[in-house]
DNA sequence: GTCTATAAACGGATAGAC
DNA sequence: GTCTATCCGTTTATAGAC
């Protein structure tokens, strides 16, 4: 009944959740190992050198956020489709102080290796373009403002999701968030 | 003739580039000694703790900017200001891979003292009160888009344009900026 | 003010026993 | 797979000579 989870999947977990908190420098594979229960040496064995930790942490998160995404009920009206979307940043913030991990690795850029800014660049993509889609169907709705090229408008909004989400924990409040939402949304 | 800089200002200014290309954690005092050629010991002898010297690079950044974005010329139209302002964060990125120095502090504030929290704070609230007295004159001119609250607006905004300036470095390109603007100005 | 010297902890990483 | 032991460079910081 328990729920086993592997060493490897520990490791990977916590250095999602420290890579949110704390970014790509301020976490060690001492920290795992005290947060896992195993030696650092350990970790080493399933990933060699840091950055194979945080790629792969990276494709998890990826894999997994935008499975959720994708998940969206397709028959919502767009402005809905938004607020759910908002949402995903709202429980990963929640009041643990985590961002979106790929938000965190666009800061830590000037640290990381080509595949990993990639994969950031992979998971960015992946959401403006579902933001794109979100926003098509809003101009034909007439429930989200329209205003410029699709495209243009989707990479801003997921713009102000990331700033407003460092945002929301500098100060400490979560309503930022509904903030952006609520600038797409046309009033009535 | 030749620009005399004191050892404290250099000291100052490389660590806001470095704090700005790779956040508090991603860089060190050796990399300070490295680039202005002293030991150290002495630049712990001007900034005792790192904290201390991140704080006043914070100060220094914050009096700068501000003082450039409240010399943006009063009597431009508010569509002109804007645009105005994006050259800022333009300007700062430029070819350099450098990110506005508090925002990346906000993604670093989980590894950040209350003090320096609240000057990065301080630094956004500003920002985003400039943003909004833009925002009430374009909306009196007609040349902004006018949706919702003038202050959630411009919080928006300025998280658009934090958000922004990472994904313009991520991807190696400055066309995002522009984009942000474009949302918020009516279109004819 | 700047240096040398040093401390004491931390960093990623590896070799080899079990 | 996990451990002990270890390497070696890095990091922040201090004491004291010059």
């Amino acid at each position: 009944m328990g729920k086993t989870s592997t060493v490897r999947d520990q490791v990977l977990n916590h250095a999602a959740a420290l890579i949110m908190q704390r970014g790509y420098n301020g976490f060690s594979y001492r920290d795992l190992s005290n947060l896992v229960g195993v030696k650092t040496s350990s970790i080493h064995y399933y990933f060699p050198a840091k950055d194979d930790l945080v790629l792969e942490a990276v494709n998890e998160y990826s894999n997994r956020v935008l499975g959720n995404v994708h998940a969206v009920d397709a028959t919502l009206s767009a402005d809905k489709k938004l607020r759910e979307y908002a949402k995903f940043f709202t429980e990963t913030l929640g009041d643990s102080g985590r961002i979106c991990l790929c938000g965190m690795l666009a800061a830590d850029i000037g640290s990381l290796p080509d595949n990993i800014r990639l994969a950031v660049q992979t998971f960015f993509k992946a959401n403006e373009n579902w933001l794109t889609q979100v926003l098509a169907q809003g101009a034909e709705e007439g429930t989200l403002v329209e205003n410029g090229q699709l495209e243009s408008v989707a990479r801003t909004i997921f713009s102000a999701f990331q700033g407003s989400v460092m945002a929301s924990r500098l100060f400490h409040t979560n309503a930022r968030l509904d903030e952006v939402v609520a600038a797409w949304i046309v009033v009535p």
